[in-house]
DNA sequence: ACCTGAACACCGTTCAAGT
DNA sequence: ACCTGAACACCGTTCAAGT
């Protein structure tokens, strides 16, 4: 990449990543292109895709959520560290409102730049249950993929403008249904 | 209301029923207006924001939900009453696809056109889930707001194009975690 | 090799002009 | 009293023209 590519690609994704912390995944990317001084074509040329420009957003988080699992594998009380885990990837949403939707559609289609890092992160969830599962401690009735999809169900609650006050209750409740 | 007005609101609503239905709850306003051979105007006079559309077509099914609720009330196996409410509930918005987050949005603000039909729904499943809990049935960690959430974040699983075949299943988990 | 911004096809919302 | 559709301010996406 060349040197003002490079200067370019940086800048924007810094703006980028200011905006859609503050007005969410859906943010314009016209707003983007215009608050980085950039022209449109450049964000897109970058970016090719809204998914493309979360995917270098959310890549460090996601890729942080994976390490951490696998860390927690090391851990002799494997309920807690699923608990443990499981709040730490609801609460990664915090700073990415509306994200839940995006990760949900990109793990239904493999052409999204998110795509990869959704399937590791419900890999590495994945895991940290059936480990509990085989010491018997937590409930045997629920996969992966289920597990995937209380997390962004409640992520999604928690974003919601009403609902979100009752996210860390109702949390506590279904993991302690996980937990059995 | 005049014939022809009257004729263009019905009109206009059937058409809309239709295209939501169809695309969702998101659909645009101009595409309904354009369906239904009636000026973009006329839509708005009718229904000046999007809530007061969806307000009048999900008007009877929010008040089936109530009604529902209330002959529930007179079951004797208030646990099972609660499950069988909140499992209609969920399946509500089967046929309007992304009308939860709307549903939340309005429970927020009442200035929306959607807020009192909130609010019903809300209260009666608050009253079934306090009598389960009156009768020891239900646990007792949990208030009606919190059960409209539950309802909210499992329609909205099940409106996801991936996550959305779990749904049936998490809803067993949790309902089974509120019986307790 | 990279950047720009006009162009196109959409959208929600408003409102002067018509019947 | 009611309807129409142009007008305005946005948006995502593409692509010819520039450096």
């Amino acid at each position: 990449m060349r040197a003002d590519a490079k200067k370019n690609y940086d800048h924007l994704l810094a703006v980028a990543r200011a905006v859609v912390q503050e007005q969410g995944a859906d943010a314009s990317l016209r707003d983007i292109a215009r608050r980085a001084d950039v022209g449109l074509g450049t964000l897109y040329r970058h970016f090719p895709t809204r998914e493309a420009l979360l995917e270098v957003l959310l890549r460090s988080s996601l890729d942080e959520m994976t390490a951490q699992a696998a860390a927690l594998e090391t851990s002799n009380a494997p309920d807690e560290a699923l608990v443990t885990w499981l709040r730490e990837a609801v609460a990664f949403t915090k700073n990415y409102h509306g994200v839940t939707q995006l990760l949900a559609a990109a793990l239904d289609d493999p052409q999204s730049a998110l795509h990869a890092s959704c399937v590791t992160v419900r890999s590495a969830g994945a895991r940290l249950l059936s480990r509990a599962q085989a010491k018997g401690k937590a409930r045997r009735d629920l996969n992966g993929e289920e597990l995937f999809a209380l997390i962004a169900a409640l992520a999604w609650l928690g974003d919601q403008p009403s609902l979100g006050r009752h996210a860390d209750h109702l949390f506590e409740i279904i993991a302690s249904a996980i937990r059995r």
